[in-house]
RNA sequence: GCCGACUUGGCGCAAUUGGCAGCGCACCAUACUUGUAAUAUGGGGGUUAGGGGUUCAAGUCCCCUAGUCGGCUCCA
């Protein structure tokens, strides 16, 4: 038997022609193998010269081989129930993994524990993904009965339209994945697929589990059949399965919608409609202080407050071109005015009105509301704008997604020649804000323009002038840069500011967009310096985004433990007895003449109950006080984790409650 | 908008195959005044989301509407 040399995880190694990847690696949690840069199965047999490296379960790579192999055991799981089923995709994603079936009936929550029987029938039998090359006219007749797959192959050349299927159909040759069964060597299912995959299916073991079927659009288009989607969960043990559980308890436990409700924040009355919030009394102090502390930081930053109304003539957004490219997710029109005589004649021509979607256009009236030299730029003009998007039903999301929203929104008219040191400034501006509420870490997403797509506005010079400025801007942050092809708006390119909360999750935030189109459409111009007339950039941000999302992050971020600054009841005093309230109410009066948000609880229940209400409420600071703190001028802290400072004299305990606000730390 | 599930006092939830709408918290009253997460007793409160149908009988079955949830598509 001859040998070749190949090199194995960096070293040099011979093994026997025609040997595969099992015997190169001592570890049981190699899954794969990386075969000259290309993720290969075990089985692959190496060729004189291969460079292979080991693949680890808890890789990012493994764990997509792990989660790919999951969606084809489930995929083969319910064609043994139902052997109708048609296999759409089963790709894995972010934590697990889907697969798509066209199937009669939608799938119910008793059918996904029958098919985790199946599944862990088909996991035990240590079932072997065998790959198997094939072509596409092979391929066609032997999946004759999987429409799908079928049209999957006819895209095989064009990855574009392959999109998510992808991992059914890559750009190299074409594979179906054999499942063998061990006992018998008989092929018990099979599925297109470009691999790789587990040696067994035994390795997928317990850590995995199916979570929620939901219907999709074949190949993500709305205008295709919806096939049934079933989505799951895996990890290499099971350990790691509860620990992700776990998380999203976390995550449920930290929902706005619930927390909203239990810290009666606000609600969505089903008389007003749907995605309307209203903010009830202590939601209310919450938003007002974002909002106060919004203005005053804006007022340092040189920005001008406008006000502009919430509905205006159909011509505004005519001449913005929302109405052209947006009406559909406005409002439909009011009709006023018009009047019609006894034969159906328009004697009167009516005026439609339009709720806004967006205030743009108002703050470019009142930059045309005079004539504007250089000197007066940057002009920028803020608003706490209230706009109305007719959203559609199914993607309204608690207060992230709603019909009416207010935006902390400003635009600035700028010089071609200050857009890069005034972008700078609102990116500091913006990510300063944003530390004071309590966020703090950052990535940066650039949106640039797709190339050849004609959706895209405005002279293409600028265009690039302006996505190179960002680009620099971004890169002075310091922040991660992420790039976002074609995810520019049609009117120009923007950064946008990405946050990760409290347990990781990002949410994107501010955005930062350069506009070309709305100052042309407007004919906006300023008087250069040498007296000829300009026209300006337009720079959209908002930093909120809107100020009933921000809210929604910002209780997600705090799972409702707010800091003292934006906590609706600041401090709460329990008194250990009745006769103790006087005491407590003094101390109260003198953080109240501070403006604390200061209530003393004089209720007839047992003080045990009392911390447990305040404690739940999520008060920052409860107050107690009893015979021993009056004897020494003193009071007691109770902390909403449960901790506790006895004996603090009164005059520190009112300092380190001023301190807190005013620094708007957490306790 | 599409697919599916769901909607029962203020809140969280129960109610066999269709057969008396219940529990906990909250609320109100009375008593109690306690040193760090639920004092006791009593009381009030629901046209079961709205409308229509089937049935001797509907919270339960069917249809329509609204809303909520999970996804898909979308997000100026």
């Amino acid at each position: 038997m001859s040998t070749i040399q190949i090199t194995v995880d960096g070293a040099p190694r011979e093994i026997e022609q025609g040997a595969d990847g099992f015997g190169l690696f001592g570890d049981k949690t190699i899954v794969a193998q990386r075969v000259n840069g290309e993720l290969k199965d075990l089985a692959h047999k190496l060729a004189a010269g291969d460079v292979t490296e080991g693949v680890a379960i808890s890789s990012p790579d493994g764990l997509n081989i792990l989660r790919h192999s999951a969606a084809h055991v489930l995929a083969q799981a319910v064609q043994t129930i139902n052997p109708e089923a048609k296999l759409g995709i089963g790709p894995p994603i972010t934590d697990g993994f889907y697969y798509d079936f066209d199937v009669e009936t939608p799938f119910a929550p008793e059918d996904l524990k029958a098919l985790e029987k199946a599944m862990d029938r088909i996991i035990r039998q240590g079932q072997r993904f065998i790959r198997r090359v094939t072509t596409d006219g092979e391929a066609t007749v032997e999946l004759s009965n999987e429409p799908y797959k079928i049209e999957l192959i006819g895209l095989k050349g064009n990855q574009d339209a392959v999109g998510e299927g992808s991992a059914e159909v890559g750009a190299g040759e074409l594979a179906i994945y054999d499942n063998v069964d061990p006992q018998t060597g008989n092929v018990v299912w099979k599925d297109l697929c470009r691999g790789p995959h587990l040696p067994n299916t035994r390795m997928i073991g317990n850590g995995y589990a199916l979570t929620r079927s939901a219907a999709a659009y074949w190949r993500g288009n709305e205008n295709n059949k919806q096939l049934q989607r079933i989505y799951g969960t895996a990890w290499p043990t099971k350990d790691e399965l509860r620990a992700h559980q776990e998380r999203l308890e976390e995550a449920a436990r930290r929902d706005h919608r619930r927390l909203g409700q239990e810290l009666d924040l606000f609600s969505f009355p089903e008389e007003i409609g749907s995605g309307l919030a209203v903010f009830h009394p202590k939601g209310g102090i919450i938003r007002r202080v974002m909002e106060d502390y919004s203005r005053k930081r804006h007022e340092e930053s040189g920005y001008e407050f406008v006000y502009s109304p919430h509905i205006t003539k159909s011509n505004l957004f005519e001449q913005s071109g929302h109405l052209a490219w947006y009406a559909d997710g406005m409002f439909p029109p009011m009709k006023m005015d018009e009047e019609v005589d006894e034969n159906g004649v328009v004697r009167k021509q009516g005026q439609n009105y339009y709720l806004k979607p967006m205030n743009c256009p108002f703050h470019i009236l009142i930059f045309k509301a005079q004539a504007r030299s250089y000197r007066d730029l940057p002009l920028r003009m803020f608003e706490f704008g209230s706009v109305y998007r007719y959203e559609k039903s199914g993607v309204l999301h608690g207060l992230t997604r709603v019909r009416g929203m207010t935006q902390d929104d400003a635009h600035l008219f700028v010089t071609p020649d200050n857009m890069e040191e005034e972008l700078t400034k609102v990116l500091g501006f913006v990510l300063g804000l944003l530390r004071d509420y309590g966020l703090d870490d950052f990535y940066l997403e650039l949106s640039t323009k797709e190339e050849g797509n004609p959706k895209f506005v405005g002279d293409p010079a600028i265009w690039e002038k302006a996505t190179e400025t960002l680009q620099r801007v971004a890169t002075a942050s310091g922040l991660e840069l992420v790039p976002d092809p074609g995810g520019a708006a049609f009117y120009g390119p923007k950064i946008s500011v990405q946050a990760r909360d409290a347990i990781g999750r990002t949410w994107q935030m501010s955005t930062i967009q350069l506009d070309f189109n709305l100052p042309e459409r407007f004919d906006l111009e300023y008087t250069a310096p040498d007296g000829s007339k300009q026209r300006p950039v337009m720079i959209h941000r908002a930093l909120f985004g809107s100020i009933e999302r921000f809210f929604g992050v910002l209780t997600e971020h705090y799972a409702g433990h707010f800091p003292p600054w934006l906590a609706p009841v600041q401090v709460v005093g329990v008194p250990i007895a009745e006769a103790f309230s006087g005491y407590l109410h003094d101390i109260a009066d003198r953080l109240k003449a501070h403006g604390v948000r200061v209530t003393i609880d004089d209720s007839d229940d047992r003080m045990q109950k009392k911390i447990r209400n305040h404690t739940m409420a999520k008060v920052p600071f409860i107050l107690l006080a009893g015979g021993e703190d009056e004897a020494a001028g003193a009071v007691s802290f109770r902390f909403r984790d449960g901790h506790q400072e006895n004996g603090i004299p009164v005059d520190e305990a009112v300092a380190r409650i001023l301190k807190a606000i005013e620094d708007k730390v957490q306790v």
